[in-house]
DNA sequence: TTTTGAGTTGTTCGA
DNA sequence: GTCGAACAACTCAAA
């Protein structure tokens, strides 16, 4: 009888177009998914554990639907595996790259633990179009600027996606799993998921339908229209790009044959496609690049630590109806449109002088799309101190931004309730989500700006001039 | 080695 | 209202 093997999964929830499943068959052995909770190494915030536990739910049925199981376990990663192994006699592991400081030092100590008994371990990519080591600029050494980094990835051979695997190869012995329920995944957020879940549309089936969608109804206009919160202009596949639900490879080429179809949205598309590349690209070469300033001589810039105007923010009550429509669509929908998150990001950093790390924390608890790279790359971009080299006194004005991207006040009314006399259900909800202890109440009137537009950009301009000299 | 061109997403002011 | 210039000087990447 042939040993089994051992499938790791993580951020890599699919069957479409993972090589895991094409490498693990040519085995020809037994194979038995796994994913393993590992406190130690992950530590999501509450709404990414939230929609990691329906990730978990709808690969499970998916694995399930075909013969297949997924098994859970819990905690240290390395014990877990070698109990499985010992359980199930196992001949080894095979699992997806993962490109974060933890995981990487966490794989390169399980694969080096597996070999030594002779094990086999295996790891393959899949999360990324490219291994970020493998995109260098002419002198070698990772790119810093976004621009030449597209350039040289957009014209990088792209493999073809795999198709689904015909059988999975389930064992005739499945060893113990733990209850998805038991987990209680949910119970870190206290709004709990009564609120955010109905925003969520979790699994492969749900990630491949949107993608083809969004390709054909929404794609074209894309570039015309991607700015405007207040549209449902964006593709809304970051949140199963998150969990691995779908291929970054399959979107790839999607968007790459709209392109040669002519579709005027496709190639802004593919860029933001490939930003998710660069951020992980950066968070490969720079591990700290989610808590130091990724330039150094932002190191004795005076940001202020949280303080109670950043708790505001939190709260969407700055009263800049703008940052707050943004903030309380995260805290409802788990997620934030892209422009909205550059002028909250901005508000924080540069009207109220606040530590990107506050803002970054927050973000990393709130959104269900939550990407380590993407959001510590993001906050240091807009607090100056990440790549980019834009202007230091590049400052969002949320006034400024609501007249050009939310002339309709669309977005805004959709999120702030005390804005309309007779506010949507969106705006509503949010009052019913947040915590009592906030003591929030729609019937009172919308607060004054916790700081003056001209008086905030002003006071950040000094801290950055000075900051500079 | 040196030089050169360019850099996601902005704002304000004055013509 | 629209448009161009100023806001500084630096780093990056390639020639």
């Amino acid at each position: 009888m042939t040993e089994p093997l051992i499938l790791w999964f993580r951020r890599d929830l699919r069957l479409t177009d993972l090589p895991l499943w094409q490498a693990a068959l040519a085995t020809g052995r037994p194979l038995i998914p796994v994913f393993i909770l590992d406190d130690q190494t992950e530590a999501p915030g509450a709404a990414a554990r939230m929609r990691l536990g329906m990730a978990l739910d709808a690969f499970g049925a998916t694995l399930a639907a075909r013969g297949s199981r997924l098994i859970l376990r819990r905690g240290r990663a390395a014990d877990v595996l070698a109990a499985l192994i010992a359980e199930t006699g196992a001949a080894g592991v095979m699992w997806t790259r993962a490109y974060d400081p933890a995981a990487k030092a966490r794989d390169t100590a399980v694969k080096a633990a597996l070999r030594e008994r002779g094990l086999l371990a295996e790891s393959h990519p899949g999360f990324l179009l490219h291994e970020p080591w493998r995109v260098e600029t002419g002198q070698g050494g990772p790119y810093r600027v976004f621009t030449p980094f597209w350039r040289a990835v957009r014209v990088l051979e792209v493999g073809a996606a795999l198709p689904p695997p015909a059988r999975l190869n389930p064992p005739d012995h499945w060893p113990a799993s733990d209850l998805l329920a038991d987990w209680r995944l949910d119970a870190a957020m206290r709004r709990g998921a009564a609120v955010v879940a109905p925003w969520q549309r979790p699994g492969e089936a749900a990630a491949l339908a949107r993608l083809e969608e969004f390709a054909e109804t929404r794609l074209a206009a894309y570039a015309a229209e991607r700015d405007f919160p207040g549209l449902p202009a964006t593709s809304g596949l970051s949140e199963h790009l998150t969990y691995g639900e779908i291929s970054p490879r399959l979107i790839w080429h999607r968007g790459r044959r709209a392109m040669e179809e002519g579709n005027p949205g496709a190639e802004t598309f593919l860029k933001e496609l490939v930003w998710r590349e660069f951020a992980w690209a950066l968070l490969h070469h720079f591990p700290d690049l989610d808590r130091r300033n990724w330039r150094r001589d932002w190191d004795a810039f005076p940001w202020r630590p949280d303080n109670p105007e950043a708790e505001l923010w939190r709260r969407g009550m700055t009263g800049e109806p703008l940052v707050d429509a943004a903030m309380r669509e995260m805290y409802v929908t788990g997620r934030m449109h892209n422009r909205a998150r550059m002028i909250a990001a901005s508000y924080l950093t540069k009207h109220l002088l606040t530590d990107w790390r506050v803002g970054l924390a927050w973000f990393a608890d709130c959104l269900t799309d939550w990407d380590p790279a993407a959001n510590a790359m993001g906050w240091q971009w807009v607090a100056g101190s990440g790549p980019d080299a834009a202007p230091y006194f590049r400052i969002f004005n949320p006034a400024g931004q609501a007249e050009k991207f939310d002339a309709t006040q669309a977005y805004r009314r959709a999120w702030v309730a005390e804005l309309s006399r007779h506010p949507p259900a969106t705006a509503t909800s949010y009052f019913a989500a947040v915590p009592r202890r906030w003591a929030l109440d729609p019937a009172r009137p919308y607060p004054l700006p916790v700081i003056g537009l001209a008086e905030g950009r002003e006071r950040a301009l000094a801290a950055l001039a000075q900051g500079k000299a």
